[in-house]
DNA sequence: GCTCAAGATGGAACCGATACCATTATCTTG
DNA sequence: CAAGATAATGGTATCGGTTCCATCTTGAGC
C-alpha cells in the first residue's frame, strides 16, 4: 500500500453507479432531491463503497463555491481572540463552512499578505479583527461581493457590520461600579490605541464617563517592550491621589495581566487600590482575593459574525442578526472592596 | 463598483503581456528561471497592472499541490495548545504554505469529520494533535502519500513521528525537584488518561519515578464536570500523609488550574503543601508566592513538526530534524518551597 | 557552414467537479 | 387523446490553472 493509491473521483462513482456525473454531482449537491430514490440510493452505495468524498477543491473552481470562511485574527494568543476564535468556527460548521484562522500578530503587513492569500482560496466570506487598515485588500473583497464582518475592530472606510462589545456601555458600566464601590480616582491603563477603534473608543468614552461621575482620572498607554513606563505611571497616580480612594480600570485582558504584576512589584493591595479588568480571564478568580472583571460573551459574538456573513451568502439559510452589539457582564471580586 | 467585477485569470496576464498560459504559470511556480529576463519583465508589469493572483483552488486541481497543510487541534481553548499552533502557522508560513486549524474539542467524532474534510481540501501534509484514535482516516491519508506528523499524542497502529515534550524525562524532574526541595509524599493530579498517550506515559513513569527517589505517593484523575472528586483526593491525601511533607503534581495547565482553585478553596499554604505544573501559563508567577512549573518549547515543538512535514513534501528544502522529543525548562517559584 | 543540444516559448490535454441545456418518460388537463 | 407541463436523467462546455510535448531559436563544436 505505497503512495500510489488515489482517491477516488466522480467519474468512478457514476460509473460503478450506472449512473452519470451529473446525478452524483446533485446527489451531493443541493440537489438531492430531483433524484429518484432508486438512483440516490444507488449513488450511496457506490460512494460508500469507494469511500468517496468530493474534491473541495474542484468544487471551488467551478462555482466559486469554497465553503471556505477567511478569519483574520491580530492576535491569537489573547484568550479573548481564542475564544472569539472558537464561537466563529463552531458557527461555521453548523452552516456547513470550514474556517481558515489567520494570524497576524497584529502585524499590517502580514494582514495584507494573508487576505491576499484568502482571496486565492476563494473564501466566500471574511471575519476580520484587523490590525491595521487593509483597506485596499477589503474593497478588493467587497466588489469581488465577498462578504465582509468587522470583529471587534473597524476599519477606516470600509463599510461592514462589526460585531463586538458596546464599548460605550462597557466602559459606562466599570466606572459607575467603581464609583459605587468608593473609587473616588481612576487611573486607566490601554494599550496602544492606534491601530484598534475599539481602544480609542474605550479610551475616549473613559475620560467623558470618569467626569460625569465627578472622578478624578488619568490614563496610561501600556508600551509593548516593557512595563517601567506603567508602574511609574501607577505609582505617581497613587502618589497624586493620595487623599482618595484610587483605582486602577485596565481596558483589556492583556493590561490587567501587566498591571497585576506591577501590583504585586509595588506590594499594592489588591482591593485598597482597586483593580478591574475588561475580559474574563481563567486566573483573575484565583489571585486573591479575585479580580473583578468585566467579561465579553465570546461565543455569542463569534457566532454573531457568522450569521451576518451567513446572511449574505445565502440569504434563506440564516436571517439578519437583531444585535451586533454586545453587553459584558460583571463579575465582582475582592479586587473593588476597599 | 458592483459585484460585478471579477478577479483577472491568468489568460487574461497572458493576453496582456502578450505571451502564453504556459509562460505566466511557469513565472508563478517554481520555472521562473526558464523564462527570458525580457518576458519575466512583461509579465511582471501584466501581472501588477491586472492586480493577477493565481487561483490557489485551480492550482490544487491539477498536480495536488494545494499549499495547505492541515492542523488537528484537540482543544483550542489550551494555551499550551495555542502557543503551539501559533509555532506552526510561522513555520507554515515560512516554507510558503498556508494552515487550516481544525478544533475537534476532544471530540473524536468531530475529529474523523475534520480530517475528511482536510483532505478534500487536498492539504499536503498533515499535524494532528489527536483527541481519539482516526486511524481510517489517518492510513487514507498515509497510502494516499500525504505525510504526518503526530504532536504530543501517539495514535494507535498509525506510524509516523511524533514530536513532543519527553515524559520520561518531565516526570522525572519534577520529582526530582520535589525531592529535593525536601517533599516526601507527591499526589500527582491528571486529567482523564485514555485518549492521551501522554497522559498515560507520565501516569506511569510517575509511579516508577516516585518509587525510586522514595517518596510516598498516589494519582488521582480529574473529571470532567466536577472538582470534588479531586477534592476529596487532595483531602484524603494529606490526611493520609500528614506526617510527611506533601505536594501536588499537576498533569498539565488545566490541572494546575483545577488544583490552584481547590488549594483555595481547601484554604492551603502553597509550599507547606507544595504544587507544581507541568506546563507554563500566563499567571502561574501571579498567585503568591508563585507556582513552580516546568515549561515546554511550545514554539520548537511547533516548528519541529513542521519541519518533518516539509522533509517529506519537499526533501531539498528542509533537512530531517535531529530531535523530536524536548526538554521542559523549570521555572521554580514558591508554590515548591516547604 | 552544418549538425546537434540546449534554451525559450507556445499548444492542447487534463485535473474533478458544476451548470446549463437537451432528452426522454410520466402526468395533467381540456 | 393530443398537447403542454413536469420530473428524472444525461451530455458537454467550462472553471483557472499545470504539465507534457512540440516548435522555433540560438550557440557550441568540428
Amino acid at each position: 500500500m505505497s503512495s500510489s493509491y488515489r482517491r477516488s473521483t466522480i467519474i468512478e462513482v457514476a460509473r460503478l453507479a450506472g449512473a452519470s456525473k451529473t446525478s452524483v454531482s446533485r446527489y451531493f449537491g443541493e440537489e438531492r432531491d430531483r433524484l429518484s430514490p432508486a438512483l440516490q440510493a444507488r449513488i450511496a452505495h457506490a460512494a460508500g463503497a469507494l469511500g468517496y468524498q468530493p474534491n473541495q477543491m474542484a468544487r471551488g473552481l467551478k462555482g466559486g463555491r469554497s465553503k471556505l470562511i477567511g478569519m483574520l485574527v491580530a492576535d491569537i494568543r489573547n484568550p479573548f481572540s481564542v475564544a472569539i476564535t472558537h464561537g466563529v468556527e463552531q458557527a461555521c460548521r453548523q452552516y456547513g463552512y470550514s474556517l481558515v484562522v489567520c494570524n497576524t500578530d497584529n502585524d499590517p503587513a502580514q494582514e495584507r499578505q494573508h487576505l491576499d492569500l484568502l482571496a486565492a482560496y476563494q473564501v466566500e466570506g471574511l471575519v476580520v479583527n484587523a490590525s491595521g487598515n487593509p483597506q485596499h485588500q477589503l474593497h478588493t473583497f467587497i466588489s469581488l461581493g465577498t462578504p465582509i464582518v468587522l470583529l471587534d475592530r473597524e476599519v477606516d472606510q470600509v463599510e461592514a457590520e462589526v460585531v463586538g462589545l458596546d464599548n460605550h456601555l462597557t466602559i459606562e458600566m466599570a466606572l459607575e461600579h467603581l464609583a459605587r464601590q468608593g473609587y473616588q480616582a481612576v487611573l486607566y491603563v490601554t494599550e496602544a490605541p492606534e491601530q484598534s477603534s475599539t481602544r480609542q473608543k474605550r479610551l475616549a468614552r473613559f475620560s467623558h464617563a470618569a467626569k460625569q461621575h465627578g472622578m478624578e482620572y488619568a490614563t496610561s498607554l501600556l508600551a509593548d517592550s516593557a512595563s517601567s513606563d506603567t508602574q511609574q505611571a501607577i505609582s505617581r497616580f497613587l502618589a497624586t491621589h493620595h487623599a482618595s480612594a484610587c483605582a486602577v480600570l485596565c481596558g483589556n485582558g492583556n493590561a490587567t495581566l501587566v498591571v497585576t504584576r506591577l501590583f504585586q512589584q509595588l506590594g499594592l493591595a489588591l482591593g485598597k487600590v482597586g483593580l478591574m479588568g475588561i475580559d474574563e480571564l481563567d486566573w483573575c478568580a484565583l489571585v486573591p482575593p479575585g479580580i473583578t472583571t468585566l467579561a465579553q460573551p465570546t461565543d455569542a459574538i463569534g457566532k454573531t459574525a457568522v450569521q451576518c456573513l451567513m446572511h449574505r451568502i445565502a440569504p434563506h439559510a440564516a436571517a439578519m442578526p437583531t444585535a451586533l452589539s454586545f453587553s459584558p457582564t460583571l463579575i465582582e471580586r475582592g479586587s473593588t472592596q476597599p
